[in-house]
RNA sequence: GCCCCCAUCGUCCAGCGGCCUAGGACGCCUGCCUUUCACGCAGGUAACACGGGUUCAAAUCCCGUUGGGGGUACCA
């Protein structure tokens, strides 16, 4: 059992997951999945600021919305507040740490004192090498480190000493995260060894970057797992994409379960260059998983989109009809919240035209007008089917020899591309139909 | 500045000394399908940063250069 792999994840409680964060997640969790570990969920609330757990409730829902769970925790660092004193106490009585006031002078104590903050003593002259599992051999000198605060004079531990005790303490075997973090290792590790503690074995994942290559960051990126997933983009197709960031399986097949990846998965094969964040393949990704859903399906998590969109009015969106319409609208879309899109000219009362599908595919179309016409003639009278539609258009193009479905779509529905034409307009009714080609005739002769 | 890390198509990965005239995916382009758009299918475009070694043989190992990034807080 001691070699049991025991790894973790512990973001600090900002109220936001991440996407770099969710990665370090998921490749925490896959290596555990990997290897029979267990995966450990740990809060890293080192201020204590507890009165913001609704906002550490977010990171939760994110994780369990990515289908990523945990075996241990939630862990809340702040609980083992007086287990860091005392190492911490401990230190200082034995001369590894010493205590400094306000103005950072060192003050001559072996006991903690409010409103001081103790600094560990960096040994001199000493290499500090470990063997990262992305990384391999890294080594820094303790020369280039300075005598670092591991105790807040508010009383609270810092992020190095809480992470080196809480490792420890919960036998955490390998401890996985971003490589912003490389270089506080080192300090980790001096603390560790002070303590006579084991280190668990570091792995520093690449940094996912913009298109800048600079870290991804919440002010300038969008990189909130939330606002992925409020623009419907599919969790698995998230996981799926973001598995892929830093690490590749070795038969190039990039789409696959879940459980494949999880065997496919090797962290000593993982990249050590940063990595994009490209929305476009995500959104090719997302698009694949979406086709791969039942039509039932598509149509049940595409409905709450829909009716949160703004562009429809209350009840406009009829359950029917976007079923009706479902498997054409679901091989068009990458993302739920794109959905609308392809529903608006159905369910909206008087349609938009898009000016580039207007000049195109009305103004500058071969006997635009004439099409019109034609159509809005034959619509007055034939029988209400879309078979029938779809022929009546037909012939009135080839009376007149011209291709008449665009003129007749951009009418009806304001844009040049869509879904097939004639059942959607079979269900919009005689009147709403003939209503916009009349009003598309009108404004065409105002051009 | 100092410390550390990194370097294969525009992007994400494969490649772990010979199978590489470098493979897959996204994107982009072309064609097919189709009186719309898309899907699908078939093609195409495009990379081992540079310079030295080591070796019979290097994208793969070593060194250097250049370039990029991270860190350098009583943030994590």
């Amino acid at each position: 059992m001691t070699d049991q792999i025991r790894c973790r994840f512990a973001p600090s409680p900002t109220g936001f997951l991440h996407v770099g964060s969710a990665r370090t997640a998921l490749f925490n969790w896959l290596f555990a999945r990997a290897t029979g570990g267990t995966f450990v969920l740990r809060i890293e609330d080192t201020d204590g600021d507890r009165n913001r757990l609704e906002l550490i409730d977010v990171i939760f829902e994110e994780l369990q919305w990515l289908g990523i769970d945990w075996d241990e925790g939630p862990l809340y660092q702040s609980e083992n507040r007086e287990r860091h004193r005392q190492v911490v106490s401990d230190m200082v009585g034995r001369g590894h740490a010493y205590l400094v006031n306000a103005d950072n002078e060192v003050v001559d104590q072996t006991e903690l004192l409010a409103d001081h903050a103790v600094r560990f003593r960096v040994p001199k002259d000493e290499t500090v090498a470990f063997d990262d599992a992305v990384r391999g051999e890294v080594s820094f000198e303790t020369n280039d480190l300075e005598d670092f605060v591991i105790w807040r004079s508010n009383g609270s531990p810092t992020f190095l000493l809480a992470n080196a005790v809480d490792d420890a303490d919960m036998g955490i075997t390998h401890a996985i995260r971003g490589e912003d973090l490389l270089s506080s290792t080192p300090k980790v590790q001096l603390l560790l060894q002070e303590m006579g503690a084991v280190s668990p074995v570091y792995g520093h994942l690449p940094l996912l970057v913009n298109e800048q290559r600079k870290k991804l960051s919440k002010r300038r990126d969008d990189v909130s797992i939330a606002d992925y997933r409020s623009r419907g983009y599919l969790p698995e197709a998230m996981r799926n994409y973001l598995a892929l960031l830093g690490w590749g399986p070795d038969d190039d097949i990039e789409i696959r379960p879940i459980a494949e990846i999880i065997n496919k998965f090797d962290l000593s094969r993982v990249n050590k260059a940063a990595a994009f964040f490209d929305v476009a393949k995500l959104d090719h990704f997302s698009a694949t998983y979406i086709q791969a859903l039942s039509e039932d399906d598509f149509v049940a998590q595409a409905l709450p989109f829909l009716q949160a969109d703004e562009r429809f009015a209350d009840g406009a969106v009829d359950p029917a009809a976007v079923a009706m319409f479902g498997s054409e609208v679901q091989q068009r879309v990458s993302k739920l919240a794109d959905v609308g899109d392809w529903y608006e000219w159905i369910f909206v009362d008087e349609v938009t035209f898009d000016e580039k599908s207007f000049a195109k595919g009305l103004v500058k179309a071969n006997k635009g007008d004439e099409v019109l016409a034609g159509v809005i003639e034959a619509f007055e009278t034939c029988e209400w089917r879309a078979d029938v539609l779809n022929e009546a258009v037909r012939s009135v193009g080839d009376h007149l020899e011209v291709r008449s479905q665009v003129p007749v779509r951009v009418a009806v529905t304001g844009k040049q591309g869509g879904i097939p034409l004639f059942e959607p307009v079979e269900w919009l009714g005689r009147e709403r139909t003939l209503a916009r080609l009349r009003q598309a005739r009108e404004r065409l002769a105002s051009v």
